[in-house]
DNA sequence: CCTCCCTAGTCTACGATGTAGACTGCTCTA
DNA sequence: TAGAGCAGTCTACATCGTAGACTAGGGAGG
């Protein structure tokens, strides 16, 4: 079976989201998915050919949900609309959504994210050289700090203790009361804000 | 046994990095690290309480070898070896390297080396309510572009070529020629020159 | 009507993985 | 010399991805 059908996929990717979402990416078994579908493990290799094909079906159908339905009018609007977006679909899929950063990902839902960020950095007055590099620089953080976000990398739990013990870790001591944000939201507006200072003026 | 044995925990980790190195990450299974140590599977359990802990230890592991010997003088300097240095443990070590982005490591070596960041943000006149977020803004973006390098993020491979067929992205047809640079150091570099724009007047 | 084939799915089986539980031999102390 | 404790082994199990061979059913062509 070279060829691969594609009638039931979307049901195969929403019963592997359900999963995942439920009980988190280790969970997620082609055995698992299989009896979700209400089918057998092998039914499932018609239409993947293996479990990282299925892996980078979630991938895809994950970035069919950044692009917002009504980006807004100026390119920050636009810009904005795409970051925020991509916070909340990893908060909705914290399992899956690291997979983002690890999966290649130019699929024609990709390229379409993509090419709206381009076009809002045109907007912006960034040099037709620079865009693409903007590009990376402003989806990096992004994602990079989604992921962080969902994976506790920020957790930040024993950073206030830690700095308080001490150890050798001056500036932690000198930060001791800053360390953690009460509001992870406006963090992340801020970094934005930081950003668009970048694109601006390039 | 719930006191771990710390004796052979380095030699333990020297063969993990080295099968994840040579042959990737999924071949890094508890039998193989324990046949190239010399040992049972099961000794490793004296060492480590399962898999997610020796997982752990490569992570502190790649953290000892962010922070550089000579680092520096002006806080320009500083941060940006520490920068430099992680993007090269990353191309070392690209298999390990993603588990930085997941596994919170705030083992003391981690601490470590955001005390030196945190530092160097002081010196360049960083509001101390301000160094925590900047550090974060910096970090999350300096993991995520080296996760992104090794892990084929930015391949663009298909980029160009998809810009030529065109489908529905003007952007790209636009930016065709733009797409990919030619030297990645030199993005890295003017990434780096960026942010710094974002540090010194905050 | 019969025959053939295609589609969608099943069944069985294999090798690999993480790890629990019980065990053995060695070394050091009392 | 007895015994305690440490380091490592052996066996076994459940679970995983997936190869390979198979089967029921529904058209299409004669």
């Amino acid at each position: 079976m070279r060829k691969l059908k594609t009638s039931r996929q979307p049901e195969i990717l929403d019963a592997a989201l359900a999963i995942a979402d439920e009980r988190g990416l280790d969970a997620l078994s082609m055995r698992a998915v299989a009896e979700r579908v209400g089918v057998t493990p092998m039914a499932l290799y018609g239409y993947f050919r293996n479990k990282d094909e299925l892996l980078d079906g979630l991938v895809g159908r994950l970035l069919t949900e950044l692009a917002p339905s009504d980006p807004g009018r100026t390119w920050e609007e636009r810009l904005g609309a795409i970051a925020w977006a991509t916070r909340r679909v990893a908060r909705e899929h914290p399992s899956v959504f690291p997979l983002l950063l690890f999966r290649a990902s130019v699929t024609p839902d990709g390229v379409r994210v993509v090419d709206l960020i381009y076009q809002a950095l045109l907007d912006a007055g960034v040099p037709d050289a620079d865009v693409p590099r903007i590009e990376r620089l402003v989806s990096t953080f992004v994602l990079g700090f989604a992921v962080s976000e969902v994976n506790g990398r920020f957790s930040g739990a024993s950073n206030e203790t830690r700095a308080r013990r001490g150890g050798d870790a001056p500036a932690h001591r000198r930060l001791a009361g800053h360390l953690t944000p009460d509001d992870w939201d406006a963090e992340f507006a801020a970094d934005l804000a930081d950003l668009m200072r970048i694109i601006r003026p390039v």
